[in-house]
This record gives C-alpha cells, sequence and structure tokens, in this order.
DNA sequence: AAGACGGGGGT
DNA sequence: ACCCCAGTCTT
C-alpha cells in the first residue's frame, strides 16, 4: 500500500468520523441518499433531512412510489432540487430496471440521474466494497496539497491528472474505510481556509505544506471575465488650457477630476454645445487606453477637440494649463493622457 | 468549455 | 453584506 493511504487508514482509526447516521450500513439505498444529499452540502447541514428523507422513504420501493412533489417537500431547503428530482427518476428506474435493487457496478451506478463518476464510485465501495476512486472537492483540495498539483482542479486537464492520481493511490484492498478516511481528512483537517497541518498524517509527505503553499493549492478557480466598458473622454483644449470636470462623489474616481466623458454613441457637436457652450474647431482621435479596474475593464476612446470661444464654465468645470492639470487630484489614465499631449 | 442549479460558511 | 464553494446535467 501506498504510503499515503496508509498513512490516511491509521490516521482515521483515530480521529475519523464513524458515527454518522448513514455510516456502519451497506445499505446501497441509504449510502446512495446520503452521497447525494452530501454534493454540495455539509454534514450538518445534511443529517436532519436525512433523517426525515429515511423515515418517510425507507427504501428504493417507498421512495420510487412516491410522487415526485412528495420527495421534494423533503428536498425543501437543502438546495439543488434537480438532486431530489433524480433521486426519484433513479427509484423509479431501478424498480423498473433493476428489480427494485442496486446494481454493484460503479458504471451501472454511474449510468442513473444524478449519479456521476464519484458519487457512483462512493457508493459501490461503501456498498459493496468495489475498489475504485472518488474525486469529489475535498479530495481534489487534499491530493492537490498533498502532491503539488498546480491548475484549477475544474480545468479538464488538471481533473484528468487528479483523477489519475487518486486511481494510483487506491490501496488493494480496505477501499470502504480509505474512501472515508479521505473525506474526512478533506472535510476536518485539510480545509480550504485554515487547514489544521499540525494534525495531519500526511504533513511529512506535503508537498504544499513543505514548500509553504498550503493556500495557494489547489489553485483558486480563474476569475470571469472582467466585464468591458467602454467611455469616450474628450481633452477640450484651448490655448494651453483643458477642460477637466469635478466626479461626483462616489463611484469610480469620486470627486477626483477628469476629462469630460460622453457615450460613444453621443453626437459630439451636440454634446459640446450642450454641456459647453462650445463648438469644436478641429477634432483627433488619440490612441485607446485601457484601465484596469478589480471588477471591470475601461476602455477609453479620447477625442481631442480644439474648441472656439465663448470659454463659459459651469459649477465644476475648470480650465487648466497642462501643468496645473497634472498637479490637480486626477485619476491615472487622465495622467496618461496629459503625457500625451 | 461554460453555465445552471440553491444554500451555507467564512471573512 | 459580501465572496467563495461544488457534482451533475445541459447547452
Amino acid at each position: 500500500m501506498s504510503d499515503f493511504a496508509h498513512r490516511l487508514i491509521a490516521w482515521h482509526k483515530a480521529h475519523g468520523r464513524h458515527d454518522l447516521p448513514w455510516q456502519n450500513t451497506r445499505d446501497p439505498y441509504r449510502i446512495w441518499v446520503s452521497e447525494i444529499m452530501l454534493q454540495q452540502t455539509q454534514v450538518t447541514a445534511v443529517i436532519p433531512y436525512f433523517q426525515r428523507f429515511m423515515a418517510r422513504f425507507p427504501d428504493i420501493a417507498s421512495l420510487a412510489a412516491a410522487s415526485v412533489d412528495e420527495v421534494l417537500a423533503h428536498w425543501s431547503g437543502l438546495g439543488y432540487y434537480a438532486r431530489g428530482r433524480n433521486l426519484h427518476a433513479a427509484a423509479q428506474i431501478l424498480v423498473a430496471r433493476h428489480a427494485g435493487t442496486f446494481p454493484h457496478a460503479a458504471l451501472e451506478i454511474a449510468a442513473l440521474p444524478g449519479i456521476g463518476r464519484s458519487t457512483a464510485a462512493a457508493v459501490a465501495a461503501f456498498a459493496f466494497g468495489e475498489r475504485g476512486a472518488i474525486l469529489d472537492g475535498n479530495v481534489k483540495r487534499v491530493l492537490a496539497r498533498c502532491f503539488g498539483i498546480a491548475g484549477f482542479p475544474g480545468a479538464p486537464a488538471v481533473q484528468n491528472r487528479l483523477w489519475a492520481l487518486a486511481e494510483f493511490l487506491l490501496p488493494v484492498a480496505g477501499i470502504e474505510i480509505y474512501t472515508q478516511a479521505l473525506m474526512d481528512l478533506g472535510a476536518t483537517l485539510c480545509t480550504r481556509s485554515k487547514p489544521r497541518c499540525g494534525d495531519c498524517p500526511q504533513q511529512a509527505g506535503c508537498v504544499a505544506y513543505q514548500s509553504g503553499r498550503t493556500l495557494e493549492l489547489p489553485t483558486a478557480k480563474p476569475k470571469a471575465a472582467l466585464p468591458q466598458r467602454e467611455t469616450v473622454m474628450l481633452i477640450l483644449q484651448q490655448g494651453g488650457e483643458v477642460l477637466l470636470e469635478k466626479r461626483p462623489p462616489s463611484g469610480i474616481w469620486g470627486g477626483l477630476w477628469s476629462f469630460p466623458e460622453i457615450a460613444r454613441t453621443a453626437i459630439l457637436e451636440a454634446e459640446l454645445a450642450a454641456r459647453f457652450c462650445a463648438q469644436a474647431q478641429r477634432v483627433m482621435p488619440l490612441a485607446p487606453l485601457a484601465h484596469g479596474f478589480t471588477h471591470y475593464r475601461l476602455n477609453i476612446y479620447p477625442l481631442w477637440v480644439e474648441t472656439s470661444p465663448p470659454l463659459q464654465t459651469k459649477t465644476g468645470q475648470v480650465w487648466l494649463s497642462l501643468e496645473d492639470a497634472r498637479g490637480a487630484a486626477i485619476p491615472t489614465p487622465v495622467r496618461k493622457l496629459l503625457d500625451r499631449l
């Protein structure tokens, strides 16, 4: 047996969870229901639901005979209601095609609605002792850390590596305790934040711990692509001066001085007349400028405009020399644009 | 490959 | 109050 499996099993004897309502049984139905409920849901939340569910639907036949409405009523509050619908549909399939019994092979189990590769392997292991790997979020975290697997575990290439590793590590015998131990380690010690490495049986061989990368592994999900926004900044120039506007006190660049903005679809002449009592003498687009925020990316399309009198300014508008503008409270993109003039 | 699905825990 | 999380199915 691998050192990894050996240490895990020894640890589980002393520190694992042994008395959950779906443990100490080989009833595939109880194990199945618990594994479905435990998807995306923590043990403490599942326990009362599991108890009520088993009291009302004690076996495959009673679940299959019930209405989907009643099944969902017992799921109410647990979330991901497709789990409940699939559970009910699978029970009816088991009655119709498997004489109301559970198939032993993980591949057949995985053919049922709502059961994927990992859940099938867990049910097959706990109910029938079938040797197979599981790979849920807890296991991904444990393996990524212990073996230093970088990359987002949800990415197919990383996930394939983790599956292969999970298969490789399986003990020849004792799949039930090994599988439970792996789940328990991830759920209780090797947690996402504040892992208890001091109590971990794998510490001496853990790549993440030994290299100080525990909090960097597993690699976080890549941030969603930043929303893109765009604006036109008007660089109104007259003589050696440019017009700056004071921005509203809240929001982006609150209270700072910035170039006036118009929508990309706005009509320049109309905006100039309405907001600045000015006319354009010369108009010249400058190269676009991208500015990154934490929550979106702003593409700025600067429009240099030489204006003609009158030079009326409204409240919150000011004409400044380039030098004075550079000394004002301006955001970085405005500074970059000033540097181009 | 990316999104939908619902609720809970951590911060 | 916000961000982060996660297995399976669907698109």
